[in-house]
DNA sequence: CCTAGCATGTAAGCCGTTACATGATTGG
DNA sequence: CCAATCATGTAACGGCTTACATGCTAGG
């Protein structure tokens, strides 16, 4: 349901393409929604259809033609719309969690390394953002930060926050498990 | 992809009816997996029809029927099969991350009442599990849980601990917003 | 009398994944 | 020469949501 708005929040920032945009969920925006390329074109197309977005077709000679689509008024209408709406209850689902139910079909040692792997990833994604705040977030520059950057500094705390707590609960775990 | 495991892993438990096993989602298991009812009537029959599950017909006089399901040799070898497959990558999705990148759409005082919005439904969550962990697993009884207990107690840390993390970052987030 | 609990589903439609598809240019 | 980057999609299928549907009993 919200994949559109996602796409509109990006488009309503600046007109984009396609590609552009899924680069961004490749990289930042992917830290906090996940979106396939496939899905992307689909969902542009359908806001094309839907009047949110115009498009305009842009031929390129030493590259592939781009399309670039810019958000209409009808469209930032929606987009507002749907942030006044509140938010819908989350939906929780940890398929590690699972695994720890399903006690004797899964030895111990499995589920450890499952945790383990899991715990790498995590510690991956958090020396990304702790990187990221080193970059674009010192303490002076976090004194001159603009609307938006401000926000985007949020985002990445929760990403950093949330890594944290990831691990600091898979390392209780491993520890609750082995003793 | 997990709905079925994850209610194969509950039937693995114990045979049990949908009403049961949509108990279950409505209390403890929704803490780390969501589904509706429709949902789960449906994988059961989808179960039933290719033979991961039995079902034995209860009729009652006071109560309506009952459907029993067990699971089969069959399930429990698909069920041993996934629980060795390595864990599909995560997909993040954070609605509130989102709404934080349209700046200009959606009001500051808006978007810190739906920052507080949110905060206190994890506060809600989090009290829920410090209940349940002072009901269940005071020192005493930590020091005798059974394998199966011990990976409940890991099940409830972290929703402890993840909610710990979405109110610390609620709280930094208002402050750096409001500052 | 009305609400909550017990107990089960079907149908339509949208959302998301997986597989398939193309083709040029640039840099190592 | 090979891989990566640029740039776009279609088709089939499966997962999930939303709306609709039924009917009895016990308790306040």
């Amino acid at each position: 349901m919200s994949l559109k708005h996602v796409i509109l929040t990006l488009i309503h920032q600046a007109p984009s393409t396609g590609y552009e945009i899924n680069k961004s969920f490749e990289q930042k925006i992917g830290y906090f929604w996940h979106a396939s390329h496939q899905q992307v074109y689909q969902e542009l197309a359908k806001l094309k259809k839907t009047e949110m977005l115009t498009c305009e077709h842009k031929p390129q000679t030493d590259k592939p033609d781009k399309k670039i689509y810019s958000i209409t008024v009808k469209g930032r209408d929606e987009l507002r719309k749907w942030l006044h709406q509140s938010l819908p209850e989350k939906k929780y689902k940890d398929i590690l969690l699972v695994r720890l139910l399903s006690a004797d079909l899964l030895p111990l040692d499995k589920l450890c390394e499952q945790i383990q792997k899991a715990a790498e990833f995590e510690q991956h994604r958090l020396d990304e953002f702790l990187h990221i705040q080193k970059q674009c977030y010192s303490d002076e520059q976090k004194k001159y930060l603009s609307a938006l950057d401000k926000r985007l500094f949020i985002n990445m705390r929760k990403g950093i926050l949330l890594a944290e707590a990831e691990l600091a609960w898979a390392k209780e775990a491993l520890e609750t498990l082995q003793n």
